[in-house]
DNA sequence: TGTTATAGCTAATTATATTAGCTATTATAA
DNA sequence: TTATAATAGCTAATATAATTAGCTATAACA
């Protein structure tokens, strides 16, 4: 009863040390050197020790995610809101590029957490959607596409993989663009 | 000089336990193991231990998927290159799940060596895109966006992040000519 | 046949995660 | 206020995997 931690101090160091020094930092022993403890005292906070932290790094993450693009969202309405989340996820994923990666990584084939994990972000999409006039199986591909191009897109681009001088904003803008007129066209031309 | 091993058996058998065990599992302890030998006796063929060997299975992943997508666009053309092509991808990822993870995960912050490895694929892209009508820019551009739609809707289903019973199949189909579209109106404008 | 190179070995070392059990501080109740 | 209980954090010990050092037997070859 000395450091006075917590789960979300903690978890928020570690996502921290995600995004600074890499994910390969995050160990018990980097963790509690940087929050002032010996690492045996981290398992008072987690008793699945490494694996429930990130686990819980992860659900954090997709968490945070979700707030970022509610937020990013109010106050706007479809073609407009549709750009403002896929922004807001882009740019989440360059300014948390380790806890972006945890989010993607940990829990590989255990999808049930995964999915819950998703699912907040997915209600999102799923809102913003009800404003075109869709039924519920095109909605459903639409936010699949979303979601596989945002999180391919996002992670090439903050590895560096796209080594093209042309601009990726204007790439990132560009598919947009081509998934918005996709919409379009399903509804039979009707206003954007 | 018994078991007479070499990087690309090492190599082949790791990609092995990756896909049919898991990538936790792609340790020197389980390679060595399966390979009937004790693992010290692998720094005779990886210089660089654990680390080299991962760089190595990244770069053997991303020369297979090359040549199964190369084999896919043999005799194809314009939409149904692109098609054999991005499905060629998917069924890839299927296959090897976990091969496909080292390929996305392995050397995140040292973009060169990952530039390099994807360089067969793209290459690939920009060849079966020479068919349309289109300037260097938006070549890059639909490359891009294929490339990240592909790895993140490859990643997602393969770890059974598409919930819904709604056909993922149709998903990625309904996602495919999305792009196309995208790809025939370009050619209808004479410059962007 | 003799020499050399080296694949694979054992033994030892390092690094991290984890467990067991102790202790001091904080919170709570008499 | 004092006694008691709960527990955050500690030290010491153990387990597992990676890695290094140095040895040895075999394959290749002069």
């Amino acid at each position: 009863m000395k450091a006075g931690l917590s789960k979300t101090t903690i978890i928020e160091m570690a996502a921290n040390i995600a995004d600074e020094r890499g994910i390969a930092n995050v160990t018990l022993k980097v963790l509690a050197a940087e929050l002032g403890v010996k690492s045996p005292s981290l398992y008072k906070h987690f008793n699945g020790g490494l694996d429930e932290l990130n686990k819980e790094l992860m659900l954090y993450g997709w968490h945070s995610l979700e707030s970022k693009i509610i937020t990013a969202a109010i106050g706007k309405a479809k073609d407009d809101a549709i750009m403002a989340v896929c922004y807001a996820y882009r740019n989440f994923a360059a300014e948390h590029k380790g806890l972006f990666e945890v989010m993607q990584w940990y829990n590989m084939y255990q999808s049930e957490e995964h999915l819950k994990a998703t699912q907040g972000m997915v209600s999102v999409f799923f809102q913003v959607l009800d404003a075109y006039d869709l039924n519920e199986g095109q909605k459903v591909h639409i936010v699949r596409m979303f979601r596989g191009f945002l999180q391919g897109f996002s992670s090439i681009e903050s590895h560096g993989g796209y080594g093209n001088p042309l601009s990726v904003n204007d790439s990132f803008d560009f598919a947009l663009k081509t998934i918005l007129n996709g919409i379009h066209d399903l509804q039979g031309e009707m206003e954007r």
